[in-house]
RNA sequence: GGAGAGAUGGGUGAGUGGCUUAAACCAACAGUUUGCUAAACUGUCGUACGGGUAACUGUACCGGGGGUUCGAAUCCCCCUUUCUCCGCCA
């Protein structure tokens, strides 16, 4: 969440904020936040000096009857009842006023930075950059994309901004869809998922399971070249941790939940991995810290239908490799620079067309304050796959998660930034894989994955 | 799952109702002394929210939450968690 000082300090620059997040009623709810910050320190400052006072005759009362003076002491407890009844009101009112600001606050998104674009949908999302082996290079537009230095530069990015338009490849042959080669060489069973768990649980088959586990150990030994520590955390994660990286309370319905421990199955390694951090203050020399996590991802996806589920393109339970930063406000734009980079990377070394889309205001998610997504083209479906979504959350996240360092300048204690993304999300990528790699005698396993899977080829 | 014992600051650890403003030691940081290193000495050494331009100061926090009391780290209840033993188990 966003913190008071913030809030405080900066009042129209946050409401301008808001807005390009396109989120309703920004006035009222930042104006409702002071309201009751206003309200809290005038009951604090009541509270505060009854609890002196309190503390003064208790004092006295100790030491009356340290001396034997017992009639004194009995005078002096007399003075304590309303006191005491006070003080219990005050507490009360401060923790009414403390949990109805927490509320407000809960309800008010991450702000946005200048370089988010303004826009309300998907369709104002800024291609920033494309690339992958199938892109022609001649194309004037991608001349530019490839020329840009990517992600800061945004006269450059925003002639990207149509290039989709300009550039329709058009198959050599008629390419199936994935769940039609999944079918064909026996690599996944949707329907024996359906059989033992439910819709969105695909079953991999030999050299389908094969490229799954190949996929997720290219994935964390590229994360691991470029310097970050693998983690294996717990797949179920408690409510506090929940709240920590803003799943609770808004996404409670997309997250599967264990009654019996009141326990919910982790959506993605960034809650684990994060909370880690949870409550606690770093050193600055530690930063930025550098965590990377495969687990399995399960997502309810409450009110997905159509097209968007077939086949691979959403699932209830996938793998995925997640990397994830703590890092000082200072570094954290190149920490995300990096990040963006190794991901990039994932793609060109798998030989997929990628574009980088910077997300406008309103496509943001609740919590980030820049956000890049990662689309691979699939040539069968004749559509962008997002396969990652790289993030930086500012201190959104840190506030809530009370995850700090002492700055080594000045042994201050600030909130960190905290720093996520998909490095990858598998299965839109074995969708893009098999799709773009089909060929006659089979599909082609690009050369980086070889070692991994043992194979050059699906037949 | 059953029984018992614990949880105190960055670490070790004292504290069984008011002499605690949480001792002491270690670590860390700053300074003094000193050819250098080391040692010694002195000082600083939590977090959050208030008040104050500031120096400073108030309140809360001893695993978490509630209760008893004028007053709780200390007594009572619930929860979490660690250890030991028993049971079960890959």
């Amino acid at each position: 969440m966003l913190t008071l000082k913030q809030i405080n300090s900066d009042k129209e620059q946050v409401i301008a904020g808001l807005e390009k997040k396109h989120f309703q009623g920004a006035r009222e709810a930042v104006e409702e936040v002071l309201r009751l910050d206003q309200m809290r320190k005038s009951i604090q400052q009541q509270k505060d000096t009854a609890s002196a006072e309190m503390n003064r005759i208790s004092k006295t009362i100790g030491q009356l009857i340290g001396q034997g003076k017992k009639e004194e002491a009995e005078q002096a407890k007399a003075q304590t009842s309303t006191l005491k009844e006070n003080i219990k009101t005050y507490e009360q009112q401060m923790t009414e006023a403390e949990n109805s600001q927490t509320q407000a606050l809960l309800q008010i998104p991450n702000i946005p930075y200048s370089i988010v674009p303004e826009g309300k949908s998907a369709e104002d999302n800024l291609a920033v950059k494309a690339g992958g082996w199938d892109i022609p290079q001649d194309t004037s537009i991608l001349a530019i994309a490839n020329n840009a230095k990517a992600f800061d530069q945004d006269g450059a990015s925003v002639a990207l901004r149509d290039w989709k338009e300009e550039w329709n490849p058009q198959p050599a042959f008629a390419k199936l869809p994935h769940w039609d080669l999944a079918k064909k060489y026996n690599l996944i069973d949707f329907d024996l998922g359906v059989k033992i768990s439910g819709a969105g649980f695909p079953v991999y088959i030999g050299q389908g399971a094969r490229l799954q586990r190949a996929l997720i150990n290219f994935f964390l030994a590229e994360a691991a070249k470029d310097g970050y520590t693998e983690i294996m955390p717990p797949t179920v994660v408690n409510t506090a941790s929940g709240y920590g990286t803003g799943q609770l309370p808004d996404k409670e319905g997309q997250m599967y939940h264990c009654d019996m421990d009141d326990l919910y199955l982790i959506p993605t390694a960034e809650v684990p991995v994060t909370n880690i951090y949870r409550d606690e203050i770093l050193e600055e020399q530690a930063l930025p810290i550098k965590n990377c996590a495969y687990t399995e991802c399960f997502r309810r996806e409450a009110g997905s239908y159509g097209k968007d589920v077939r086949g691979l393109n959403r699932l209830h339970e996938f793998s995925k490799v997640e990397i994830v930063r703590i890092d000082t406000p200072e570094h954290s734009e190149i920490s995300h620079r990096e990040m963006l980079s190794h991901v990039e990377g994932l793609l060109q070394k798998l030989e997929l067309p990628y574009r980088i889309l910077r997300l406008s205001g309103g496509d943001m998610s609740f919590t980030a304050a820049l956000c890049y997504d990662f689309e691979v083209y699939s040539e069968a479906q004749h559509r962008w796959l997002e396969v990652s979504s790289t993030s930086n959350f500012d201190t959104y996240q840190a506030n809530r998660l009370h995850c700090r360092y002492r700055r080594a300048e000045d042994k201050k204690v600030v909130l960190c930034h905290t720093l996520n993304g998909s490095a990858l999300a598998l299965p839109r990528i074995v969708a893009a894989l098999l799709e773009n790699n089909q060929t006659e005698n089979g599909i082609r396993i690009p050369a980086a994955l070889q070692p991994y899977f043992g194979a050059d080829m699906i037949r």
